[in-house]
DNA sequence: AATGGAACCAACCGCCCACGA
DNA sequence: GTCGTGGGCGGTTGGTTCCAT
């Protein structure tokens, strides 16, 4: 007898706004856990996986949204790879707003740069692996492209999974060269410029010291009835009907941190939301930190006329 | 304007581990 | 101790966008 798959009937692909929504009003009232609930409970025809897939690279607050790496970033997943090996959760948390989807994504296109470089190398050199290699030294000084490229094919010789394993030792006979003329090559790390602390890229928000939120989303406002009833037709996982307008959410953060908070919101599906609300603005509140104003989302935004 | 390749991004798959029954 | 399940992680693939020709 053929047993049942977990994910049969099960939908994949894109995401649609709606579904967003519902996933995201589901971390509000259970939190980032429990992602099998969402298709157990008939939220979502997705998988457990795909849900927290979705959120921890998507939704969530903090994440930083179609930012290209910056040269400093760049440096820096160069650093730590070579450091870490592919450990791209690991590497993630030392890049507040990246997940390790971005890291990893990243780095599979820089090492296809290297390999084209390389393969260019071998005949002219052309513009681009005259940059590639340009960027390489400037901005790698744990590994030349070919040290990296040797370690890597060696890793392959060797039989290596792929799974991570670059800082058992393995590579050492590449990156282990003589006396070292570059300490950063043995300890990239110690000559970075000092780093915050690692956070989870999953809960944990970034350090975000002083900072005020300022709050000035109305709280209360008087609909039409035909408002209302969009309004809570959007609640309810109803086809998006107009959007809501946090972009009067005015955050104020020295570090822009908090901005990024804004957009993980808005990205999450609640700017899709109360478009044609007439806006009442209360005086602005500030709040102490993000949960407050997540909890103030949860408080009753709509008064109903009836 | 059309086209092909590169770059970028989103999402799935499979493996592994932790944890509770 | 084992088994099942949920969740985390790294690898991979497919789609879209960008850009040079």
């Amino acid at each position: 007898m053929k047993r049942r798959s977990a994910t049969e009937g099960m939908r994949k692909g894109p995401w649609t706004p709606e579904e967003d929504a519902i996933l995201f009003e589901h971390v509000r009232n259970n939190g980032a856990r429990n992602w099998s609930l969402v298709s157990f409970l008939g939220l979502l025809p997705r998988t457990g996986k795909s849900c927290r897939l979705r959120w921890v690279n998507k939704l969530r607050p903090g994440l930083k949204k179609g930012r290209k790496f910056s040269p400093e970033e760049e440096q820096k997943v160069l650093d730590l790879q070579a450091q870490f090996g592919n450990k791209w959760a690991t590497i993630a948390k030392y890049f507040p707003g990246r997940t390790d989807n971005d890291v990893k994504n990243y780095w599979s296109i820089h090492c296809k740069r290297l390999a084209r470089a390389r393969h260019d190398q071998r005949g002219p050199l052309t513009d681009i692996s005259n940059q590639v290699a340009n960027l390489e030294t400037n901005a790698l000084s744990v590994a030349s492209p070919e040290e990296l490229l040797a370690s890597e094919e060696q890793e392959e010789a060797q039989g290596s999974n792929g799974k991570g394993n670059s800082d058992s030792g393995t590579s050492s006979t590449i990156l282990d060269p003589q006396p070292d003329p570059n300490p950063i090559l043995y300890n990239p790390i110690q000559n970075l410029p000092p780093q915050p602390a690692p956070f989870d890229p999953i809960f944990d928000l970034p350090p975000l010291p002083e900072i005020h939120y300022l709050q000035s989303t109305p709280r209360s406002v008087n609909l039409s009835q035909d408002q209302y009833r969009q309004s809570t037709q959007f609640f309810e996982g109803e086809p998006e009907v107009g959007s809501m307008d946090l972009g009067q959410t005015q955050i104020i953060d020295p570090n822009e941190q908090c901005l990024n908070y804004e957009h993980g919101l808005m990205d999450s599906g609640l700017d899709q939301f109360m478009d044609n609300v007439p806006s009442v603005l209360p005086p602005p509140t500030e709040f102490d930190d993000l949960d407050d104003i997540l909890d103030s989302f949860e408080q009753p935004v709509l008064k109903s006329p009836y």
